[in-house]
DNA sequence: ATAATGACGTCGG
DNA sequence: TCCGACGCCATTA
């Protein structure tokens, strides 16, 4: 027993959250770093980034990016890659996502 | 115990 | 809009 690997492995609980989080994220929308602390209520961005660093490839880790709508440093071509593959709302440009169109808010509304 | 680093965020120029 | 500085938080040297 001692503990139950809940969900993907004997990862810590916040990593494991996070991921999960990450996870619930539909397919042409997203979260930025700051969002996933806040939903789980603890962490910060940091320590977000930090897991998805560590893990991240265990998730959609386009689907979490900065505040500012650029996707993670040294991935963003396959980041823009897969927004065109799922139709994510881009800024004109294109060079980042539009978050007042694709920011996720955790609303069961859009995972169904 | 202190300093440096990193898939961050916000502010000022 | 782009770039730099500072603050946050946990890990690593």
């Amino acid at each position: 027993m001692t503990d139950r690997p809940d969900d993907a492995t004997d990862l810590p609980r916040f990593a494991a959250q996070v991921l999960d989080v990450v996870d619930l994220v539909p397919p042409g929308q997203v979260v930025t770093y700051g969002d996933v602390a806040e939903y789980l209520g603890e962490g910060g961005p940091r320590r977000v980034g930090r897991v998805m660093s560590q893990h991240g490839g265990a998730v959609a880790w386009w689907r979490v990016l900065r505040a500012d709508g650029t996707p993670a440093p040294g991935l963003e071509s396959r980041a823009f890659a897969e927004y065109r593959r799922e139709g994510t709302p881009l800024r004109p440009g294109g060079r980042r996502v539009d978050l007042s169109r694709a920011r996720w808010t955790g609303d069961p509304a859009g995972s169904a």
